[in-house]
DNA sequence: AACCTGACTCGCC
DNA sequence: AGGCGAGCCAGGT
């Protein structure tokens, strides 16, 4: 099982209607510093109904600016559909629809 | 095969 | 308080 199959699975694991950033996903495969990974994980097969990416966000609730799935915009709109409540246009809110306690994948 | 870079995050200065 | 460097993995050059 390679670094990204676990990524993945983390974040398939992300239930409608929540999110987590970066370094949640890469606590629940283990090792907090696979952040960045886990981005570029997501960049380069952002498997698009396999992997919900969109569910997947920056510590502080922003987006990432460079979400390639049709722009920011676009997940923000996603994320809004499943009801995640948004402090603003482009943050969510994290102290509400954060995911508490991913199953850790190994 | 080595080096650079990238959807991040945290700790020091 | 804001800016910078380090740590992680994989793929392209």
């Amino acid at each position: 099982m390679t670094t990204f199959e676990r990524v993945y699975e983390a974040v398939r694991r992300i239930p409608a209607g929540s999110v987590a950033s970066y370094g949640q996903v890469a606590e629940a495969i283990g090792n907090r510093r696979l952040a960045r990974v886990v981005g570029y994980a997501l960049h380069v097969n952002p498997q698009p109904g396999a992997i919900p990416c969109h569910r997947v966000v920056k510590r502080d609730g922003a987006v990432s600016d460079a979400f390639a799935f049709g722009g920011a915009n676009r997940q923000v709109e996603l994320l809004r559909a499943e009801g995640v409540a948004f402090l603003d246009e482009t943050h969510v809110d994290m102290a509400r629809c954060c995911v508490r306690g991913i199953p850790l994948v190994l």
